[in-house]
Parts: structure tokens; sequence; C-alpha cells
DNA sequence: GATAATTTTCCATTATTATGGAAATTGCGG
DNA sequence: CCGCAATTTCCATAATAATGGAAAATTATC
């Protein structure tokens, strides 16, 4: 919790310098632009206090960037981010109904939540029997072509094109595609602790 | 200067009652998540104070926000359930760069992740200046249609159709369209902790 | 409605922020 | 190098943030 602390005063003391410097205004100059003593961004640049939300704003007004920049730093770390390829993506057809699923999400990527892209054919019919769950599940069906109705317990859904229906994994859910075209809809799958494929 | 400075208090007092609201939570709890005193929640929901940066973001963290998100305005549309149909999905353009953004996901409902779809002009270059945070944001790509190249650090990736890039929230990241036609991806950005919209 | 439990606000105190003047440091030109 | 101007940091002080205990207010339960 310290640590966090002076991080973030640091990454404010970073941040006010390299935007003062960057526009070569004096401590006075932005003390005379921004309504805070030169003390005191004197005191932020060094890290040595941890200024309160209207001198934040203050400064940014005198800096011309909005608030929330201040919190921006340039931070150099090194990240393992893969990429899922399409043609790598594993993809699996349910024999019975049709439907198509790809796992878009790079595998191996402790992420909270994964992508599932599905082909849904025309007239499709799918149910899940679900229960409620001791940790929840976040799901999203987000229609990218066609449209897509969906059964969640007793309530009735019709999605269209480029709308998308937020939901929990805790009763029975039944997909169906009322139309005569294949409906494409990406799953946005989530829960509170990484997924790992 | 004064009545901006009591109208930034006046935001963040809305928006932590606000959050804290939506997830039950007592001043005492919070205060037990976060860090912060009883008290100067209260004071702070009031609008009756300036909080520091320090106390600012152990209040972000309590509430499983980004800092940057305790100022936005309060969310002032009405809960409308559970989906989100296309024509509702509040879009913007960046006027600098032409890329368009979609917030897909229904807004107020309370999970831990959300889409976005993005229309990214042909030539269009984007760069986003983001550091290390005290919790983790995951962020995936999803190209949709056309390609992009993504700059993450001193990393290049190329993404063609159907490919999906993996990445964490915590360094400089650029966007780039080398094509001549639009790109269309999806962003899904997930925390440990439900978001809201 | 009465009572208990919970939550919020008040209060006194300590700690820290924020300030303007002055001292120290840095930069520049001759 | 020196002198001087510009800039930054130090210093003492006032103002405000931040706290924990207690009082007041609100909510929940019977």
């Amino acid at each position: 919790m310290e640590i966090a602390a002076s991080d973030l005063s640091r990454r404010i003391a970073e941040r006010v310098r390299e935007l003062r410097g960057a526009r070569r205004f004096s401590l006075d100059a932005l003390a005379g632009k921004s309504g805070v003593s030169r003390s005191m961004i004197s005191l932020i640049e060094r890290g040595e206090c941890s200024p309160t939300a209207v001198v934040l704003e203050k400064l940014a007004t005198g800096l011309g960037v909005t608030l929330a920049s201040l919190f921006d730093a340039v931070a150099s770390q090194s990240v393992s981010g893969p990429i899922a390829r399409r043609a790598e993506q594993p993809q699996w057809q349910d024999p019975a109904s049709g439907y198509l699923r790809r796992n878009v999400s790079p595998p191996g990527v402790a992420q909270p939540m994964r992508i599932v892209e599905v082909h849904f054919p025309p007239g499709g019919r799918v149910a899940f029997e679900t229960g409620a769950r001791a940790r929840p599940v976040y799901q999203q069906v987000w229609v990218l072509e066609g449209a897509i109705d969906v059964t969640l317990g007793v309530e009735h859904h019709r999605l269209r094109e480029g709308d998308c229906l937020a939901m929990e994994l805790d009763r029975p859910t039944m997909f169906h595609n009322p139309t005569r075209k294949t409906t494409r809809y990406a799953v946005v799958i989530a829960s509170e602790t990484p997924l790992k494929q």
C-alpha cells in the first residue's frame, strides 16, 4: 500500500516535470498559469507530497492537459501478449446443430476474459442447461451478422446485428436462429479470475 | 477558479457516492477495503474536501475502478437492462484521427468486461500513453475487417482479419492502419472487478 | 410503535498540504 | 572566471486534509 502510494506520487512527479519541460515553463511561469504556488509545484515534481484533486486540476489546466492524463506515466515493462492468428484459432462444430465455435482469444494468456466467435446456422437451436454457480460467470453476446433469439430462463430476447446482450450463466439458456441465413456472433466470457485455455 | 474547484469536488462526490451505492458498501466497509477513513469518505461524498491523489487512488482501488474514472461525470442514463441495441450504443469520433468508437456493451450492467467496436480510417494513427496501474487492465483486440498494426512499447504486431492480440495496458500503445480501407476491430477490456458504464 | 443494529456525521486532534518570502543554485553573457 | 538574472528549493506559517471515537441519525426487526 505504501509502495503504491509513493509510486503514484512518483508517476505524477515525472509526468508534471515532463509536461512542464516540454513547454519550457519555469516553475514561476506555471505557477502563474495554474494558480498553484511555485513551491507546491516543486514539491510535486520531486514527489514529496500528494497533491489534492483541486491542485491537480489547476495544474492540468495550466499545462493544457486533461486531469486524467496527469496519472499517465511512461513505464517500460515487458508483457507477454501472444497473438492468436485466425488460422490457428481452434474451432469446433457441433454435430447435432451444426453451429461452429471458434476460440478467438490467444491460448495460454492469463486474462480474465475470452472471446469466442460463433456461426449459427439458419433455423438452428441450442440449449444449455446451466444453473447458478458459486462463482459468477459473465457473458456478453454481440451479434456481428444476422439475428439471434436468446432465451434466458423465462426471458426472451431478439438480438439484431450490432446488438449486445449481457447476462450471467445462472439459468437455462437457449439460442435459436430464426432467420434463413447464418448468424455470426461473438461471445465474450469473463469471470473474476484469469481464464486459461 | 473557485467555482471550478467546487465543481470538481462535487463531481468526485457524486461519483464516489454512486459507485459505493452500486456495490452496497457502507462507509465502514469501503473504509476497510480502501484504507481511507470513514470520516474522510463521508467528507468526500459531501464535497466538503479536496482529497489528495493518494487518497483518491486508494478509493479507486477499494471501489474496483480506475483512478481516472473517479473524475467521470455520473452516468445519467437510466439503467436500461441487459441489452444494448445498436442504435443506442454511444459512439464517439476522434476529431484528430477520425477513428470511430462505439461502446457495444450494455451500460449499467455490472460485469467485469466491456466490448468496444472501433472503425479505424485508412492510414490512421493513434497513440496512447498509458502506464503501469495499481490494478491490471486486460485488453484483447480482435480484427473484424481489414488489418491493423499495433505497437506495444517496442513490440510491433501486424494483425489481420480474425487475428486477436491480448495485452495489458501498461505501456505506450500505438494503432496504425496501413491499408487503404477502414479497419474494423473489437476491443474487449476487462479488469478483475465489475466495470460499469 | 419500541428497540436494537447499523450507518453516517460531528468533533477534537494530528498530520500534511500549500503558501510567499528568502536563501541557494543554476544559467548565461561578457 | 565573474557578475547578474533566472530558477529552484528551503523555511516558517496558515490552512486544510485525514483520522478514530463518540454522538446523532437512519434503518431493520419484532
